[in-house]
DNA sequence: AATGAATGAGTTTTCATTCAT
DNA sequence: AATGAATGAAAACTCATTCAT
């Protein structure tokens, strides 16, 4: 947590004042889901007047999408900063979605929440499918270096679909860590990870995918 | 032999009318979300007066709940019609992914939609904890018997997370599905299964799974 | 209070079914307030659906009225009963008020209720004048017997303002017994006569008026 | 040298646009009483939109409560600016009631009649203990300090009861006045206060109280 | 640069009342 | 005689958004 900054600092510059807002917005929206968030509410949470919060960063929508991106872009940071693209694929998937469960699990109001909301409202579409693009990217990039590293090809469609499902796997599993607060992420990673690598198949047959490290 | 039907569609009892009144707000809801669906639009478009449908079914947010309900009851109906318990695990989870998506591509206003938007919205969570439970049950059950099969045992919780992983990874390919509608619910039921059934490490060397029967 | 007439006796004859419909009116009016009294409350408490109510006592500010009027009169005839034309002023007077603040004190769901509520309402501002100008006619009929056993006469509308105080007095006794529902009825009435008999003057000074009966 | 008033009524500071919104609402509610009465209608008399009016006043039971609170002040002060605490309790009683039944006279459309509809209203209920507290105190604080000087005493629940009978006519008498347009407000307060400082016993016997002055 | 004042527009919800059977 | 079905109309309240200072 940042400490707050006094109110009786006034005449902050505005990039300050903008992530104040944006803290405040990602708070009010995470506690009250899109539309029962009012624009009074984050104001109010940003120690500022209305005016500000429009003239800064737009209306509603923008608004929340502004969340949305600043969210978002930490998380896929968090798991870039993971990721080493010269190892195996095991590995790397690994780690991503370690560092996704670690991230999620340390942030509960932030990009899962806000994300969840955002994909039943429609006026929020278009902020979801960038977001996903780039979640989707990540995943799919991931895979065709897996692939290239086994000399093999897929077509585009295929592994997008797969990407689909991993993504949306560990949305729900991220759910799932949202909801049992006393969980751990590093479990819920491994146990997404043997789901995702090994599949049903294997695991209903005994077999189990284990951490290398320890970390 | 058929019971005349009024001339005037007036006048008609209650059970009829609130059929009626669940296909407007299914629709109404999924094509607008539920914020900003308004009682007035889906009264419209059940052909009746506001008041009827708070009389029959209660407030929005009830209404959204009996929606939420009816459409996944049918869904559950559509899964256990398909699964036949005596048939080994891959086969079982091969109908149930089939039948999933083949709902799904089929009511493309109906059970998926409306899910998605209850998840985010705080006011309906308890209608969401409810499905989603049944849901999660219906794989649960899948996999223990799987194991019982193999004689084998798992922690509860294992399973429910395996579980919601399945679970979460169908929603997703099923919100691709519902954003390409020129695709094919059966060949996305496949990709589905081989992520599910194989994991991605045997994808990834190349291994596929085909479904043994042509329909 | 009358035994529930069983609702399995159907087709009663009007007049009954009247008084069992007044019966949950006045229940509910007393309890809710003119406007939060619903007709579909009355109705059900009443056993009886709605059209039947308005084909008997119409709306619901005649069935207001209806109940007001019926309430009333059962009030005026409980004074009536105990006032006797030919005892000397105080005592008619003393048994007057006794019997109203003890048939206050017995029907506190009744006429004072409902009285109190129409006063405030525009809409029932006839029936107001109606009832309080029946209560006034009694306690101007006592005074100007009063007047004219002393050989005296005074102007009708002197009489009338005393009239409005006394009766003004005793409503807010009684507001007063309704609320203190531990109160003894023939306490208030003693206190009350007190004040419009001997006034604040006398009472000051000590002076103090004492019923001559123990009953 | 006064502050330019500006030519255009908008902008108003907070302080003067509660004050017009109280004085829409108190003749809103006088006019129609409360149920009646519209928000709608009230922000429209105040020359001001209805978000304002929730802004400022809250919801129309607060402001239903606000107008009763301002009114009810009023009305106290004009009588505690009328007694003279070192008077006798007979004077002190008359310029009480005639401070009371002037201030009524001239506001037809204030006290009395918010009031009058707060007692029916099941709502409302608590603005009205409160505001006949006050006014129950004023008296009893009278008839206490009228005992004293007569170096008497009197049980607490005496003198509230007698202090409930005068407020109840004298409000019923304000009430007549209120029908009776052309009636004079101090040959109201006069007649009451004969009823209230004589009784009924010796103004039948042609007793008479006369106030000392002629203003 | 910053804000108190102001509102248009919309929503859910309720209720008295009446048909058609 | 009796009622389930049906509605017109209105009211309270909220909120995103913008002026004017």
């Amino acid at each position: 947590m940042l400490a707050r900054v006094p109110t009786s600092f006034k005449r902050l510059p505005r990039a300050v004042r903008e992530q104040q807002m944006l803290d405040a917005a990602v708070k009010v929206f995470s506690r009250r889901g899109y539309h029962a968030a009012s624009m009074d509410e984050i104001a109010d949470d940003a120690g500022i007047s209305k005016p500000m919060v429009y003239a800064y960063l737009g209306a509603k929508e923008e608004l929340f999408t502004a969340c949305l991106h600043r969210e978002g872009t930490r998380l896929m940071e968090a798991i870039a900063a993971a990721v080493e693209p010269d190892l195996p694929a095991d590995e790397q998937l690994w780690r991503g979605l370690r560092a996704f469960f670690r991230f999620v699990g340390a942030h509960r109001d932030g990009w899962a929440v806000l994300y969840r909301q955002a994909r039943g409202e429609p006026p929020l579409a278009g902020a979801v499918v960038t977001m996903r693009g780039r979640m989707i990217d990540v995943v799919t990039g991931l895979l065709e270096r897996a692939l290239a590293a086994r000399g093999r090809e897929v077509r585009a469609s295929e592994l997008e679909i797969m990407a689909y499902a991993l993504v949306g796997a560990s949305e729900s599993v991220a759910d799932w860590l949202a909801d049992h607060p006393e969980a751990d992420a590093d479990r819920a990673a491994t146990r997404m990870m043997n789901v995702a690598w090994l599949g049903a198949g294997q695991l209903l047959d005994g077999e189990l995918w284990r951490p290398a490290d320890a970390g």
